[in-house]
DNA sequence: AATGCTATGTTATAATATAACATCTGTCAA
DNA sequence: TTGACAGATGTTATATTATAACATAGCATT
């Protein structure tokens, strides 16, 4: 069975097999690095995983308040926490979350963002993290983060 | 004397300069494409392009409001018609906006953006953008806009 | 148990952006 | 010249996204 791509082979796997491999690997990432992957923390990235879509801040406390009491600050920091262990990417272009496919390797995310159907696939293309690596360091520049959103049509949505 | 470019040597020009051939080029551009730079959208321009750094719509907003009655809408208006024109970008990162450097040749903005003194470089690197045009075919993918953004520290803040 | 650190709860508010509808302004045809 | 239309702007209200500031709880070490 295909794996999740975060959007591309959406109906055609169980993505509950993606979402317990993903929270599995989570926490093999968190006792590596020492840091406490929380019941709340792991609840809010389950959240993430589950949808197929980058979902919003609010659309996660919605869900959580179903289960127990939270309030804004409760989703950012355990988002904000996904993020600084790579589990986790923020969209900007969309203001959205989406669960990271290879939260072993560090890296910046690559996202292919459709418009009409808001599924967004991670890539790593290496020659583009080199390539704009190189631009940034002839510029002096020294890049700690880079951000690949593009927009565009998905192959599905084209049809 | 050296050409604005939005940051990099910021210091070490007259700004003026900078400010008038953007809005001339601004002109010309609007004529060639038949669309209106009215006063309103001049003056949002303008604003734009003042700052050296990437600025917020209430930013300007509030500069607006020191000459004119304004409202949020005024400037979001305004600041959306700049963008379809190819005349500013907006940096999804930061909810910033900064002036395009090269309005007549459409494209999609690349920039280093200084996490220390949140100035912006525009950069135009072909090579990326075909990188990225090719892994997005390769998927089926039909490109709109690429979104490249790189956080890290400039020259200047590094010393 | 006392201490201290990290995580979470709670309340309030800041910052960013848009919806919806009213009015104005310029253009062009009759 | 006028009136009819379209596009631009004004106006009010509100939606959406995010953080500040301080209180409390939970856990680890001594």
């Amino acid at each position: 069975m295909t794996k999740c791509n975060q959007s591309i082979q959406s109906f055609d796997h169980d993505h509950t097999d993606c979402v317990n491999d993903a929270l599995q690997s989570a926490e093999n990432v968190c006792a590596q690095k020492g840091v406490r992957l929380t019941g709340l923390r792991r609840r809010v990235l389950e959240l993430v995983w589950e949808s197929h879509r980058p979902v919003g801040a609010y659309y996660i406390l919605e869900s959580l308040m179903k289960e127990q009491r939270a309030a804004p600050p409760t989703v950012y920091r355990a988002l904000n926490f996904l993020q600084e262990q790579g589990l986790v990417h923020r969209i900007a272009s969309l203001n959205a979350y989406v669960g990271c496919i290879h939260p072993q390797s560090s890296h910046s995310g690559q996202f292919l963002i459709c418009g009409t159907c808001q599924e967004s696939t991670e890539i790593l293309n290496e020659k583009v993290v080199h390539v704009l690596q190189e631009t940034a360091e002839n510029a002096g520049f020294d890049v700690q983060q880079q951000m690949v959103e593009i927009i565009g049509t998905c192959n599905k949505c084209r049809q």
